[in-house]
DNA sequence: CAAATAATCCCGTTAATTGAGACTATCGAA
DNA sequence: TTCGATAGTCTCAATTAACGGGATTATTTG
C-alpha cells in the first residue's frame, strides 16, 4: 500500500472525535454543509448566522461560495437546501468507481434463488459506506442504502473489512476503541481481539444479524491488491426461510463472488497499460 | 415566488456561460471539484498543481480542505477521487425532499401497464435535473438517470418547466439563447417564442422523442406554488408498442398524476401549521 | 405606492492565504 | 536495516483576501 494511503488512513483512524484542529477559511465554509441535515434540511442565511455566531456580510459571503460551486440552491421562503452539484456528482462516482463497473457484471451472473438482497460497501479510513444495495425479496426489509455509513465495528459488511486491516491500523483502531470492541464481545484485550479478528480472516466471511433482527448478512472481504481490503460484499436473507444447509450456501456464494471480483480488481491495477485509461482503482484504504 | 428566489433564477440564468467572476479563496478551494470528471476521475496532487498552477504547498492545503469535509478520499496509487461525503450527502437529499416523499406514493399508486419508465426532473435556474428514474419495462432504453443533467430548451422534461417560468426569467432565457431556441424550432423572434410556449402552456404537457429516438417521453409540469414551476413529471413508452390512443391515454395519465403532485405539494406549504417541521419545499425557482 | 425582507456593496482594519524550500514519514528494494 | 524515492507537512515573511458594520439595491406583499 502506498505511503499516502496508510498515513491517511492512520489519520483517520487515530484522529476519531479529536475534532477542533485549526481551520481554514474554505474549511469554515464547508463546515455550513453539516448544518444541513435529515432533520434540518433548509435554513435561511439568519439561521446561519446565529448558528455561525457570523455576521451578515460573513454569511451570504459563505453561502454565496457553497451556491456558486452548486452545493447549496435557494429554496422556498428563502432558504437555502444543498444544491444539484451533489446529485451530479453521485452521479459521477457512480459512473467512474471501478469496483462498481466491475462488480456489476460478476454480480449479475449470480442469480442464486438464495440472495435476498445484495450490497457492497465501501472501506473509508473511519467509516464502511454502503455505496450499492439491490434487493431482490420484495419481503426483506433493509437497513441499508447507498450513501449510508456505518462504523467499523457494526454490523457485518463492516466487520470483515475490520478484520483485514493492516497491523497497525487495527492496532490504531483498538487503542481508541477498546470499550465499544469490549462491549461487542470481539475481546476484552488487545490479544483477544487480534485473536477472535485472525480467526475471522481465516473462515474468510462474516455474519451477522445485529443491525436487522430479521435477516441474515452474510459479508465477504474484495480486496483491490494482494493484501488490501478495500469493500466488502454482503448477500442478505431472510431468516425465517433459511434453513443452515441454505445459510451455508449463501457463505459459499459470496465468498466465491468477492474473490472473483477481487481477483478482477487486483488485474486491473496500474501495473500494465496506459495507466490514464486503466487507473488504479479509486478504492481506497483511507 | 420571494425575492431571495427571483434574485437567484435571474442571475443563474442571464449569467450562462459568462464565467470569471472574482472568486473567494473557499472558491477556488471548490474549483477543484470541477477536475474530478468521469473521465478523469483520479487525481494526485502534482497533477492538481500544474492544472492549477498552484504551488505544492497551495495544492495541498486545497485538497486537504476538501478532504477534511469529505468530498475527496485518497485513492490508490497517491491519487484523490471523490468522497464519501458526496454519497452520503445525495442520501440526505433524497430523505428530506419534500418532492420526493410527496411524489413517491402518488405515483406508486399509478400502476398503468403504459408506463415504460418514469421520471421526475427538478428545476435548478438554469438547468433541469433528473432527480428520480424508475424503469418497468426491462426493454425501454434510457437516457436519464439521477443526476443527469439537461439544458433549459432540450427534451420534454426541460421545455415543459421553460414553457411555465415566469415572464421575466422567459425573456432573460430568450435573449441569452435566441440562436440555440431558433434552431430547436421554438421560435425565430421573441414574440414566435413567447406564442409558443403560451400554446404549450394551454395544452398542459409536452411530447418529445428528441434525446431518445426510441421511446415518447411525456412530461407535465409540477408546482410547488400557484404560479411556480419547480420540476416536472415524464412517462415513458416505446414508441414501436404505442399506438396514437395510448398516447393520448399516457397523456392524460401524467398530466393527472403531477397535478396531484402539485395539489399535495402547495398544500404542503408553510401557510399553516409549524414551519419547522413542514418547511416550504425546498424545490426552488433559482 | 410604501413597508418589509433578502441580498449586495463599500472600505478600513485585521487576519489568513500564499510561495519557496526545508523537513518528516512511509514504502519498496536490496 | 539501510537507502532512495515519493507523499505530505511545516516554517516564515510578504501579500492578499476575509471580516464587520452599516448603507444600498432589489423584489415581494399589502
Amino acid at each position: 500500500m502506498p505511503a499516502a494511503l496508510m498515513a491517511a488512513a492512520d489519520k483517520a483512524i487515530s484522529m476519531e472525535k479529536s475534532g477542533e484542529k485549526k481551520q481554514s477559511s474554505a474549511g469554515k465554509v464547508l463546515n455550513v454543509l453539516d448544518l444541513f441535515t435529515e432533520e434540518n434540511p433548509a435554513w435561511t442565511v439568519e439561521m446561519i448566522m446565529s448558528e455561525l455566531g457570523a455576521t451578515r456580510a460573513t454569511a451570504y459571503r459563505y453561502v454565496k461560495a457553497l451556491y456558486d460551486a452548486g452545493l447549496l440552491a435557494p429554496g422556498a421562503a428563502s432558504t437555502y437546501v444543498l444544491g444539484p452539484r451533489i446529485m451530479q456528482l453521485d452521479r459521477q462516482i457512480r459512473r467512474s468507481d471501478p469496483l462498481l463497473k466491475i462488480a456489476q457484471p460478476l454480480l449479475d451472473e449470480d442469480q442464486s434463488p438464495l440472495i435476498g438482497a445484495r450490497s457492497i460497501s465501501s472501506f473509508y479510513g473511519d467509516q464502511v459506506l454502503a455505496i450499492q444495495v439491490d434487493r431482490f425479496d420484495p419481503e426483506i426489509f433493509l437497513t441499508m442504502e447507498r450513501g449510508r455509513s456505518f462504523p467499523l465495528i457494526y454490523g457485518a459488511p463492516s466487520r470483515i473489512i475490520l478484520a483485514y486491516l493492516p497491523p497497525y491500523q487495527m492496532r490504531n483502531f483498538y487503542s481508541s476503541n477498546s470499550a465499544e470492541i469490549s462491549k461487542a464481545g470481539l475481546g476484552k484485550t488487545w490479544e483477544e481481539f487480534r485473536t477472535s479478528m485472525r480467526k475471522m480472516r481465516r473462515i474468510g466471511y462474516c455474519v451477522g444479524n445485529e443491525s436487522n433482527r430479521t435477516v441474515y448478512g452474510v459479508s465477504a472481504p474484495i480486496f483491490h491488491d494482494k493484501s488490501s481490503v478495500s469493500a466488502s460484499l454482503t448477500y442478505v436473507r431472510r431468516i425465517e426461510i433459511t434453513s443452515d444447509q441454505e445459510l451455508e450456501e449463501l457463505i459459499k456464494a459470496v465468498v466465491r463472488a468477492a474473490n472473483r471480483i477481487s481477483e478482477k480488481l487486483i488485474n486491473y491495477s496500474p501495473a500494465d497499460g496506459d495507466s490514464s485509461l486503466v487507473f488504479p482503482t479509486p478504492r481506497l484504504a483511507g
